[in-house]
Formats: C-alpha cells, structure tokens, sequence
DNA sequence: TCCCATAAGGTACGGATAGTACCGTACATC
DNA sequence: GATGTACGGTACTATCCGTACCTTATGGGA
C-alpha cells in the first residue's frame, strides 16, 4: 500500500532549500545528537535519498544546516580602548559558545574531526576567519591609537584569546566561562604580551 | 543450544582485570569508535553482563582503559634553559597527541563532553593535572635559574602552551603539528609573557 | 557437609539509526 | 509526445547500545 503524491513535486534548489530548513529546525530543536536523517526527511516532506544525493553524510547536512542557524554575524565591538574592545569580543564568544549553538558546535566540531575536507568546511561556515579578521582589526586600531606597538598585529597573538578560551571549555566543560577569567585572559595573557612584544628582542 | 563453560570461572577482580585488558587492546587496535560491547566481552571470553555490572556505559569503561593504555608517564624535560624545557614538553605532548592514542583521548573527550562526571573522570586518568604540575615546575625553575621573575610562576602562564597546542589541533586536524609552530608559542608568546610579566605594571 | 546468596555465563531481544536498494512516477526538456 | 533525470515511497541491511531472563558455578556461612 502506497500514499499517493498528489501534490507538485519539488525539485532542485527549492528541495534543497527545504531540506536545510529542516535540518536546521532539527539542529535548533534538539540538537546534532537528535537530527536523525529519518526525521529531517520527515519535516522536509522529503525521504532520504534526495538528502544523501545531495550530502554523503551525516556530518555535512550538520554542517550546512549550521551555517543558516549561525545566521548574522556579531557586530565588531568598538570600545575606544584595547582592553574593552578584547573583553567585549570574548563576551560575545562565550555567549555563543554556552548556548545551545555552542554545544551544536562542539558536536559538529566532534564528528567532522576525522575528516579533513568536513573540517575545513566546518570552519568555513562557522566563520572561523571572519573571527580571526576581527581580533586583527582590534589589534590593527590598537596600534592606530598608539595603544600597542605595531608588532603587536600578528596572527599568533590576534589567535591567543580564542584559544584560550576554548582551552578553559575544554577543560571546563558545558557552563560558561565566568567573566572574571574573561578578564583575566586579557589582562594577564594578552596585555602584557601585546606590551611586551615591543620592548623585547 | 549452549555451550557449557567447562573450565574455571573468574570472579570479581580478576575478571574486570581481563576486561580492562580486553577493552585496552580493542582501544590500541581500533580505537574508540570500535571498541565496541560486543568484542570487547568476546575478547575477554565474557559476556556484557559482566561489564556493566561493573561500567554503566560504554563511555566509563573506554576511560577506564584508556587509563592502562597510556602507562608510564613521560620523564619531565631538563635541558638547562626554559626555551629548551618548554619545546621539548610541547614535542612530548605533540608526539602523543598526533599518535594513534590521540585520536582516542579526542574521541573520549568527545564522548564525555556532556557528562561532568566522565569528563572530570577523564581529565583525571589522562594526566591533565600532572601535566599542569610539570608545567609549573618548569617555570620554578627557570625562575630559580634568574631566567624568569617569580611572577611568571602563575597557573595561567603554565596552562597557556598547552592551551595553544590544543588550539592548533582544533584548527588542523589530525595530522602533527610541525616543529616551528611549537618552536613559535615558546617563542613568539610564552618566553615574551613570562619575561614581560616582571617589568610592567 | 550442605545450603544459598551472589555473580558469572549464555542468549535473545528491543530500540535506534546510518546508509542502500529498488521501483514507480512526475517533471523538464527537447 | 517521447525521454532521461530526479523525486517519492518503502523496505531492507547492518550495527550497536543497553536490558531481560534464565541457567550455572563459586565461595562463604550455618
């Protein structure tokens, strides 16, 4: 016994379209654990062989679907100083990454480990360079304002404060990180090594 | 039809002794990912009755022989300098971490991420305060050589190499690591850190 | 020496889910 | 109107976690 299609049939981009709504619904709604290929198929109005045509696995419909629900990006925080400009980036990071995305992410982050091409795009979409780009442009000003020395505009040091943030989730765990380390991992990592770097060698 | 077990049968420590080696061996074979129930108690000559009497999920008992797997501990570094201290703890946790029981600890972490129990039993079994102790022992003694000011000697100084070598796998993938990059944290952010915590402020 | 609670062995099963196969059918295109 | 491609529907394989249930050996106590 057989339902019958009565309605028109989608095809292509629409389909598509369809499916990473879904997807992302799923994502948002239970979270990576939960979005069971069965049951994007469901939503969509779909079955599974139009969503494996499309992505080989699992992980990669996970991923495209991140890259709608990470939706707009975080405005670029302007403080007038390095320090707040710093503390403001990481706030906002840390709210990400202690929310539900957050958790998404790490999930993703997870399943994609073992393969490269999925890692990369993982990374793609999850704006891994615009974030990077930012803490350059804070640094960038930093200097403008005669705040940092202009060694200070290098990739490591741009990279530090993200790293060690997602050192203290590591190791922490699920909650989020409390302001007070937020602090200090700017004022005890990053600061003295922006100052630093002018003064030695 | 059964099989009647004609030989002696293991009680208590001596059987989670050879389920412990069975589910090592699986670990050191295959990974996580196929350690599963099923072999590990065909491995030992025992049934999964018998293991989660003793471990309530699969999780527990992958940390558990893990544990065993990764043995004696790796002798602290003394070359006589702190650049040299420090590069040669960062080549000893990459060489680890790039080995085939690196995907292992990554995969556990993966899977205990969620549970504070698991992670905390993780980080317990892997060594992660022992290495933070060598860390901090590095820097006494750069300190005491007059390589360093006593303020260098700070948890988040020791925590930072390690932070950023995890950073870098987080955003690389599996393979190693090369040499220059460790040889850049020590250089471009650990040795400016600790050198410029004693002149400023 | 006997008895019995406990833990081990054996096996089967429930439930979930990734990924595949197959076939009929609508739709776009020519 | 013919045709190839992609979609819908469905069933199926395979894997694996965790549990249930019964039988049986073992060791300690009465």
């Amino acid at each position: 016994m057989r339902t019958v299609a009565t309605g028109r049939r989608r095809r292509g981009a629409e389909l598509e379209e369809a499916i990473l709504r879904a997807a992302a619904e799923e994502l948002a709604a239970s979270g990576y654990h939960a979005m069971t290929m069965d049951k994007v198929a469901k939503r969509a109005g779909t079955n599974k062989n139009a969503i494996y045509r499309r992505w080989p696995q699992r992980a990669a419909l996970g991923i495209a679907a991140y890259k709608r629900l990470a939706g707009a990006r975080t405005p670029m925080p302007d403080t007038g100083s390095l320090r707040g400009d710093a503390l403001e980036l990481l706030r906002q990071t840390n709210a990400t990454w202690s929310s539900p995305r957050g958790a998404i992410l790490r999930d993703l982050l997870a399943a994609a480990a073992d393969e490269p091409d999925l890692l990369e795009l993982l990374r793609e979409q999850a704006g891994a360079s615009v974030m990077n780009a930012a803490w350059l442009t804070l640094l960038s000003r930093a200097v403008a304002r005669g705040e940092a020395p202009p060694e200070a505009v290098h990739p490591r040091v741009a990279a530090l404060p993200m790293m060690l943030l997602r050192g203290e989730y590591a190791v922490r765990g699920v909650p989020a990180v409390p302001d007070e380390v937020l602090a200090d991992i700017v004022d005890e990592v990053l600061l003295p090594l922006v100052r630093g770097r002018g003064r030695i060698r």
